[in-house]
DNA sequence: CTGTTAGCGCATTCAT
DNA sequence: ATGAATGCGCTAACAG
């Protein structure tokens, strides 16, 4: 019977008699809807896609939860996939997703090369996509990320206003565009402070643990590289230079400051506490999933607005692992036995 | 043109020129089938569900994490939702799961009251559940966890062969099976070891950081009921313990010994490391998503085999803080300072 | 207001 | 080996 349809979706006027007959049949059968064919019809799923490189990394499921707060304000569910930060892996999952009909994704680019052809596809075909966290490279799609530039830079200037002065940066892979913003954050702080860039003490590493450990081994070994305090772009990586920095037998913030995107561990409890440059992780879901259900509402209205790329102001966690000078050894520092 | 069915499942004989072209037109056509027609069809959405309290709690990411690899071994998707550990929300999306037609569902429960009659409807409407991680009051389930009784035992006994004597332990709900388990291991180590149990020391708290706090600093500020060690029962549990503890100006090692269930930070980089009880979360989530698929090809087998209850051996993982009397201070154990 | 009907895109049968 | 025809459960449009 059709007006079950009606009584669901209370589209039409439904009699009081009919409804309630009808509403105790949904009860007593145990009805459930069949959204599927429900979507069949109405080419309409409710359902939004994300995918993360790794939901194992705390960041992730941060936002994700989030996001899947906000979308289920709006009517929305949504579900989570992993790409194991693999592009190809992640071309499987978007056609997944894609065949599953969502009408929108949010995505975590993996960090390999070929992201901007997905999504150009994906958006080609009508599904609307908002980057979030990492942005691929050539690709104009909407965008929701903490100001990579503005934080970066937060960073790396409170290491300078606390004494440090040879301060390196390991980042992630620099063909992430956010990779190379917080880069670029890092050379405004120093510009600013008058420090000279030194090439050898930016490094560049794979978002592997692994890696990250070696490249802190190989360059924090040799007392000629060495530097005075270290910047991490992100958890991932912070976690491993911590673990290089312990590799070679160095502590901070006694041997060396450090300074990470954010949070490590619970740092109230854990020492050494981290200084960190916090993302305001909740945010972040949030708006994007606001925006990818303003896209999809935009492509039924067929209206277009230009594109959208929110930038986040990050917060400056100052805690332990950047206070060498201030706390400690701060006589080292009035006496100028440091530059 | 019906061939290209054919073409795509390959469970008709097509001839080659046939099939290539019809390749030729998905590739060109850019066409991606529509999962949900098929679905409608077939009845058959090859689709996982997994609920979880919060995907925010390291362990969880965990467990969806191998179960989704597990599923996609298999030929499924998975797809994670929140419950919000709260039972009416954990209807809700049971209830958008089944609408969705996903085939079967991993469940961690919600920690309050009702889930077994939800989880009776959706196996009654022949939606397989396995439950995960804890299990529910009163229900015949198929399950996979840790085997908390001898997990806990083991935090507790290695407390004991420490030198501890006068150990409390936090669980959570109680309503939880297996936090009473947990609490049995407790119990039992306890037995064994010759010691009292004292109901005193067995403090309940909901799974929730402020109160667990409250609850700690309630009953580790008075010296009468003051342990000498404290075992937490889970993850959140443990780290709103160690809050708890620093309100009360204490800390671990040196003021009372600490073991908890699950892995709590990078224990080898931050101090002080913390001895736990670490679940196979891999294998938790592998084997019941496994479980979970025979049961699906079971249904559609028409076979039956009895219920399924997988318990999964833990691994005593010893840190710095069950170390007092082992490092800093021997010699009061020996001297007979502390029965 | 209520009941009937025509597809949504696919897989499956059944003719060819 | 191929293509045409049928319906999966639902919604939207329409007729009563």
């Amino acid at each position: 019977m059709g007006s079950v349809s009606h009584v669901i979706s209370g589209s039409v006027p439904v009699s009081r008699s009919l409804r309630r007959k009808v509403l105790w049949a949904i009860r007593t059968l145990d009805y459930h809807p069949n959204h599927i064919a429900r979507s069949l019809k109405t080419r309409s799923t409710r359902t939004l896609g994300i995918v993360v490189p790794d939901m194992t990394i705390p960041f992730f499921p941060q936002v994700i939860r989030s996001a899947e707060a906000a979308a289920r304000r709006h009517g929305y569910s949504l579900i989570a996939v992993n790409s194991n930060d693999d592009v190809v892996r992640q071309g499987e999952v978007l056609s997944l997703l894609r065949s599953q009909r969502v009408e929108g994704v949010l995505l975590v680019v993996a960090s390999g090369k070929g992201s901007g052809k997905q999504i150009q596809q994906l958006i080609r075909s009508g599904i609307p996509v908002v980057c979030v966290d990492r942005l691929p490279a050539g690709v104009q799609v909407d965008s929701v990320c903490v100001d990579d530039v503005t934080a970066a830079e937060t960073g790396v200037t409170h290491l300078i206003s606390r004494g440090y002065r040879k301060i390196a940066i390991i980042t992630g892979p620099l063909m992430l565009k956010n990779e190379q913003a917080r880069l670029r954050g890092y050379e405004m702080a120093l510009k600013r402070a008058g420090i000279r860039i030194d090439t050898s003490l930016i490094w560049e590493a794979k978002l592997d643990q692994q890696e990250v450990v070696q490249v802190c081994q190989r360059y924090l070994g040799s007392e000629k590289h060495k530097p005075d305090a270290l910047f991490a772009t992100n958890g991932v990586i912070g976690l491993g230079a911590l673990r290089g920095m312990a590799a070679c037998g160095l502590s901070t913030p006694e041997d060396i400051g450090f300074v990470t995107f954010d949070e490590l561990t619970a740092e109230d409890i854990f020492r050494p506490s981290i200084t960190c440059v916090m993302q305001p992780t909740e945010e972040i879901g949030c708006r994007a999933a606001e925006i990818l259900i303003q896209r999809i509402q935009e492509k039924k209205d067929e209206v277009r607005t230009p594109r959208i790329e929110v930038r986040l102001p990050a917060t400056l966690k100052i805690r332990e692992s950047s206070s060498r000078f201030q706390a400690g050894a701060r006589m080292a520092l009035t006496s100028g036995l440091r530059r």
